[in-house]
DNA sequence: CTGAAAGCGCTTACAG
DNA sequence: CTGAAAGCGCTTACAG
């Protein structure tokens, strides 16, 4: 800047308002405007977005902070919320937890000292004080996929009890009565929520038995899953259909029925929670459950832009989601 | 900063100093070290790193430029790159190009902007000029999955035209004698060269044949393997295999071969370029390339973080894929 | 061992 | 319509 203004005899002022796109109305006359943009083309100028920063207070980016970018459900999430912000001209940063609270506080500091203007995370078990950390900075957050019942703040989840609740319902319609469910046992509230649709919608029809309800530790999984499914099939009474809790566990899952030769869906059926973009390799009919996810994504950039205008009402936002079918 | 020296009675830069870790040998008493450490964690002090980035000339940033986050190789290979940079200290900013020259030129103009220390990116079809534009800013920058060969600069690649020689070998070996390919008909290396091991390999054997070639325009790929796959059905020569040049042709023709009836492996037998995490939900036999993504995303931030300390030696990376199976 | 000062590249009141 | 100056929060020679 300095430079475009001794060559043109100007002062940098002058320059960094018509370059910054400050200088409408009166304010730098056509004849400056002009010279300087042709200048700054000459010389092929390039802002210093961080010079700017440090001086406007804004970086212009936002912080996300998820559980892991390779897993599918994250990736659609992160490409949505690159898309939206990038409407409103931000940039993302993006960081994993691996559901570790060390690694969600150390990602959240990082972003804070990044000078962030807003953060969207995917709450972890035990990461309370991270979120109360940002707050307290009064910097704009917002949970997704997951949320802290005890904290007051901007969340965006689907019904996880209801959608979970439906699709029970809608196997006891088909005429399934066994019904099992396998779920990590996590405790975070989108996941005992699905289980809890589970059972209160089985339990309405007197159709429950726990000897169906499976939990899995998530260290551990892929030995745990492989145990309940056989442990599924060998149950006396016939099982009809298994409702897997997420993506993950419903691949393991699956894998494992076929090695011990379940036939699916002619013994029992499989519901997903989540969509898989590779569904149709198989040619097995799957029953799944589908997050709005473009919506969730976009709906969080723009709740966060709107707080960092200044509206500090607190969103709640429950979205539903759909079920689906793969055939 | 400031709040602290005045609350100790010293200056500034010396508190800084103790803060940034310079503090080493006997440039600061320990005394007085102690106390700003005291000091800072009392008044909860947060580094400014916008304010160190400007002052410092380095961001800890690097720049990620990838096709799209939401595909299971680019997720993949992200996740790894954030790790690796993290261990580092560095952040890591993405953006997604969607193949767009556009979209790639607009990322990497933002990144340049922000300043970050260096970038690693997926070249796009016509987009020289933007690798070309951040060497000649003399920034560290790393190809990775492709690269414009006309330029002379760093890439991450793995061997596309031996391990589709070898996979092609490998089912000729079996005994299969009629292998069509299904490939994008984009003009990128990653692409034809794929399309040429396959090509070379049956031509050795006397068994090419063009019409088991199959072009796919990125733009209408649905309608196009479709009708390539009832085409490979209706070949009076029966198709003993068929080639997926990429994931996502991999998985809309086998949902066509489903759908037209194919039985696999009895009928047609499939390879995959690139592994599918959810390959086991099927339970038929599939052979796949698996290319050594974490390799290649660590080693993609290894180059970048020796040239940023430097060195400028050009790095040229060929990895080996693995041909390997499902069950 | 510590302080005073300049500088990183911008923006933005304030004068004129 | 334009300029001079202060300031954003750090770092880093340079003195002492």
């Amino acid at each position: 800047m300095q430079d475009i203004a001794d060559k043109l005899g100007l002062s940098k002022g002058t320059v960094s308002l018509v370059l910054s796109g400050k200088a409408k109305g009166s304010r730098v006359s056509e004849e400056t405007c002009r010279k300087v943009k042709q200048m700054a083309a000459e010389m092929n100028y390039q802002p210093n977005e961080i010079a700017r920063s440090l001086s406007t207070g804004k970086s212009m980016s936002i912080g996300v902070v998820i559980t892991d970018i390779s897993n599918e459900f994250f990736g659609n999430l992160t490409f949505h919320i690159q898309e939206q912000a990038k409407k409103y001209g931000y940039t993302v940063i993006t960081s994993n937890t691996n559901e570790s609270p060390e690694e969600f506080y150390d990602a959240v500091t990082t972003l804070l000292n990044k000078q962030v203007d807003g953060i969207i995370l995917v709450p972890v078990d035990e990461g309370q004080e991270v979120l109360l950390k940002i707050m307290k900075r009064n910097l704009p957050v917002v949970q997704v996929d997951r949320y802290y019942p005890d904290i007051k703040a901007n969340y965006i989840i689907i019904d996880n009890y209801k959608v979970s609740r439906d699709v029970i319902e809608v196997l006891i319609r088909k005429g399934l009565q066994r019904i099992a469910v396998v779920c990590y046992d996590i405790n975070l509230n989108a996941l005992t929520d699905r289980r809890q649709g589970y059972i209160d919608a089985l339990d309405r029809h007197g159709l429950l038995d726990p000897a169906l309800i499976k939990n899995i530790n998530y260290e551990n999984q892929e030995e745990e899953i492989k145990r309940a499914i056989i442990d599924l099939k060998n149950n006396p009474d016939k099982v009809d259909a298994i409702f897997f809790c997420s993506r993950r566990v419903f691949i393991t899952g699956v894998k494992y029925m076929h090695r011990e030769g379940i036939k699916i869906p002619e013994e029992m059926e499989v519901v997903c929670f989540d969509e898989i973009d590779s569904f149709s390799i198989t040619n097995m009919p799957i029953t799944y459950i589908k997050q709005p996810i473009r919506k969730m994504g976009e709906k969080a950039v723009d709740i966060l832009m709107e707080q960092m205008s200044g509206i500090d009402e607190i969103k709640e936002c429950v979205f539903e989601a759909e079920i689906e079918y793969s055939i």
